[in-house]
DNA sequence: AGCATATATTGATTAGTATCAATGTATTGT
DNA sequence: ACAATACATTGATACTAATCAATATATGCT
């Protein structure tokens, strides 16, 4: 991690798996493979909103991509993303000093 | 990921690390070994009050433990906590419905 | 004992976020 | 064209968290 902006952008992935509720959404479509927004909604218990606004989250981390087919919408998990978050996080030390 | 609960617990971990300032505080650790809580307040311009906060919250998500010795406190990585996280995350999937 | 220092805790304020209802948009089928 | 469906967006609300000033606690020094 070199800069503050790093960061910003490295904490931002973290962050998007801190909440419980996204955290099961990463692990259901890691284990299930693809999978709809609205397979997502009963396991989850959450809103229609709330599951969007959640892969939202995740997929601006890159942690998710989706992909739009028809009516529904795809979500399948960034391989290797996590870990390249991790790597990045234990490469370098810090170099700026003000946040 | 096994249940609920195990998603809040894990979710923690990362939420911990999902604040910029903790992760920047995460990793001057990481990079400069054992570090006492005087000398991260400069090079992360935080409040002394702040940085004890952050460093609790770490140290609860089981990423770092502190010792004091003397008047000062000197904290270091858990080696491995992290890791560990990562291989819960990826090795079984949900198994509970409700949140 | 008394003073200085390092950290922790408390209390208050502010900023951020998880959630849902309502609504908007896009796609499919009739 | 129209209805139905899947998802996104907006707006509002409640809860959480980051931050600091003030204060408390603990340790070392003289």
């Amino acid at each position: 991690m070199r800069s503050v902006r790093d960061a910003d952008d490295l904490s931002a992935v973290f962050a998007a798996l801190g909440d419980p509720v996204r955290l099961r959404l990463y692990s259901l479509i890691a284990s299930n493979g693809e999978t709809c927004s609205c397979n997502l909604e009963g396991p989850l218990g959450r809103s229609q909103p709330t599951i969007s606004h959640h892969t939202k989250v995740l997929s601006e981390a890159g942690l998710i991509i989706g992909e739009k087919r028809g009516r529904w919408m795809w979500w399948r998990i960034i391989p290797g993303r996590l870990e390249s978050v991790l790597a990045l996080l234990e490469s370098s030390p810090i170099r700026v000093n003000a946040g």
